[in-house]
DNA sequence: ATAGGGTTAG
């Protein structure tokens, strides 16, 4: 490139749109705009700045001008656009009309649509076009072929380029380390990141949330701490909201807030994603007021930002609060969507708010557009049954679209414990049973319902049965984090450290709460005696 | 002169 022509496009920089429009009506009147140069420079200026402005800029231009770079140019744009279609058109025409081959940057723009379409199809016959045309070992074409296989599940292919390339770089090694990770080969992902000869925050990230699919959020704090410690590199954007999940699902706290803290201090943008991220992580880790802060000092909130904190409102006794929120989220022209309403209507149902419940899911098709699906009605049967309206519950089972899955015959069973009708219950968990959809979560339901109508005899029908069907129910399960360290907490866990310390304070604070109830109820205190 | 890989709610 000439020297002119780079301090050109250094100061380009500095144009605004108007001003691009005024040169280019000069340059048309002293019939410069016939310069290839700079009508490419004009169509790349506004392309990027205003889209359609471009599209007619080009549509006008004379043949001698329709460059491939102005074709190339064009068909990222649309791409950016996602007028796939109208890329693919104008690609066609630059080939067959203008008489151009695709080139390196061509194929890139038309992997790239082909991977936002998810069109392996249409990928491979670029891929054919690349090999035939010698841009196949292209480092861009290259890699967008990987990433292409990779999003569209065909690991082998993206394997098979990886193997064969000579010029792998980072990009290379962390699509196809994304590839393993979509596989479930969490493993393979590691060994490739350990082999690769460079990283950068990006591969880091990658790895990091790789962990984070995969479910090994230990892996994935250790990963994002070794990163500052051994590579020297600032945890990006990417990195801190794959730890911050980690965070979340371990309840690991310490660790949470020391991200918080880091994403203060570098000044990191608080987005729609990574405010969301925190507020899960503070939710998850039961800090209900943290998570309101965070929602509220940042910038914009969309629906996962909403979703995220009416779920926290809801998950830690504030359902008020959450049918609150839920309404300014309508106020604020935020739309909801369909985990929003099982979150708001769980709240109605925990909040006895029947009418109001009843409305919302009315609402859902009627105003907002979206069918309710089986969950919303596991949570419509959940209201209802919660509160004692066992006969309409049964209805909405009996009407709904759908079969009913395990949830929502098992709300109806837990109507039928908390008010007491047996029967129903009884013939309710014959009929999971007959439906093949039980759960030990089912014959847990129904042994509770006996006990608490004291027919101790069918508790232990229950208990046995599920011993000779081997029925299993995944074991109840929580942690906390104690300086720094998570503990978890099993059912049935019987270790040293829980029967000698923390079962004698379960112990305890079990009878002063006892205590307690009878002075309020105006008998005499025992507080003194239930120390150790 | 035009370009690629990582991230949020039930």
């Amino acid at each position: 490139m000439k020297a002119s022509q780079r301090s050109l496009l250094l100061l380009e920089q500095c144009f605004t749109m108007t001003q691009m429009k005024q040169i280019q009506s000069h340059l048309a009147v002293s019939g410069t705009l016939l310069d290839p140069y700079a009508a490419g420079r004009i169509v790349a200026f506004c392309a990027v700045r205003d889209f359609s402005y471009a599209h007619r800029f080009f549509q006008h231009l004379p043949h001698l001008c329709r460059t491939a770079f102005v074709c190339n140019t064009m068909i990222k744009a649309l791409v950016d656009e996602k007028e796939h279609e109208s890329a693919l058109a104008l690609y066609k025409r630059m080939v067959t009309d203008y008489g151009f081959l695709p080139n390196n940057y061509t194929l890139s723009f038309l992997l790239t649509a082909c991977t936002q379409l998810g069109d392996v199809c249409s990928g491979s016959i670029y891929h054919c076009q690349a090999i035939r045309l010698g841009w196949e070992s292209y480092d861009f074409v290259q890699n967008g072929l990987i990433h292409l296989y990779v999003t569209c599940n065909v690991l082998e292919s993206a394997r098979r380029i990886f193997d064969a390339s000579v010029n792998r770089d980072v990009v290379t090694w962390t699509a196809l380390i994304n590839g393993c990770v979509k596989s479930d080969q969490v493993e393979v992902a590691r060994n490739l990141f350990d082999e690769m000869p460079d990283k950068n925050a990006v591969s880091w990230s990658a790895m990091i949330n790789g962990y984070v699919q995969a479910g090994l959020f230990r892996e994935a704090l250790e990963l994002f701490n070794a990163m500052q410690t051994l590579s020297g590199l600032r945890p990006s954007h990417a990195g801190v909201v794959g730890a911050l999940t980690a965070c979340a699902f371990l309840g690991a706290l310490d660790q949470g807030r020391w991200i918080h803290a880091y994403v203060d201090r570098t000044k990191m943008k608080l987005d729609r994603i990574l405010g969301t991220a925190l507020i899960d992580m503070y939710s998850k880790c039961g800090c209900v007021d943290a998570a309101r802060r965070v929602f509220e000092e940042m910038e914009e909130r969309d629906v996962f930002a909403f979703t995220s904190l009416i779920s926290c409102l809801a998950n830690h006794g504030h359902s008020k609060d959450a049918i609150e929120l839920f309404g300014r989220m309508l106020t604020e022209g935020v739309a909801p969507n369909e985990v929003t309403f099982i979150c708001v209507l769980s709240s109605c149902s925990r909040m006895g708010m029947v009418d109001h419940g009843l409305e919302i899911f009315r609402s859902m098709s009627k105003e907002y557009g979206i069918e309710p699906g089986v969950q919303h009605y596991g949570c419509l049967v959940d209201l209802l049954g919660r509160a004692g309206m066992l006969e309409e519950a049964k209805q909405v089972v009996r009407g709904m679209p759908m079969e009913p899955d395990s949830y929502v015959l098992g709300a109806l069973l837990n109507g039928c414990r908390v008010h007491g009708d047996v029967e129903l219950g009884r013939e309710l968990v014959e009929s999971i049973i007959q439906r093949k959809l039980d759960h030990g979560g089912v014959h847990v339901l129904l042994s509770n319902m006996y006990a608490s109508t004291s027919q101790w005899d069918d508790v232990v029908k229950v208990r046995k049965g599920m011993e000779e069907n081997r029925v299993k129910k995944v074991p109840g399960c929580s942690s906390i984090e104690v300086n720094g360290e998570v503990r978890e907490f099993v059912v049935g866990d019987r270790s040293v450290a829980l029967v000698e310390e923390v079962v004698p304070l379960l112990c305890w604070i079990e009878k002063h709460l006892k205590s307690l109830r009878l002075e309020e109820e105006g008998g005499a205190g025992v507080a003194e005696n239930c120390f150790f």
